[in-house]
DNA sequence: CACCTGACATAAT
DNA sequence: AATTATGCCAGGT
């Protein structure tokens, strides 16, 4: 696989410090990688999900919408997004988290 | 609600 | 080495 570049291990980094139960955004993880572009994070995430190590299921877009997965936004990997969610308490909404309650802004 | 632009990192040319 | 294209976005028009 490709050596991951720094920038992408800060990514996975990041995300392995979201609490069970909690989900991001890309902007928020941008600002915390001091990067300020949620672009780049997502361009990380896709290009190496790295497996289940990286827990990328836990981001979300902005708008609470869940956006992607493993560069899919339909079809049988998107939905597996969705159904990991809800495993961990998450309620989803069509294809939206319900509510910003559950965010996680590395506070 | 659809489209465009902005800002950042990487891969490809 | 430089430029172009692209991405699980965000915000504005």
């Amino acid at each position: 696989m490709r050596t991951p570049t720094p920038f992408e291990s800060r990514v996975y980094e990041a995300l392995t410090q979201i609490p069970r139960g909690r989900v991001t955004t890309y902007g928020l993880l941008a600002v915390y990688l001091d990067c300020g572009s949620a672009r780049a994070v997502g361009q990380a995430l896709r290009r190496n999900p790295n497996g289940p190590r990286v827990p990328c299921h836990r981001v979300v877009r902005a708008d609470l919408s869940l956006g992607g997965y493993a560069g899919a936004t339909a079809g049988a990997t998107w939905r597996r997004k969705h159904r990991l969610l809800e495993q961990e308490g998450i309620p989803i909404e069509g294809n939206c988290v319900a509510s910003r309650e559950y965010l996680y802004d590395f506070s």
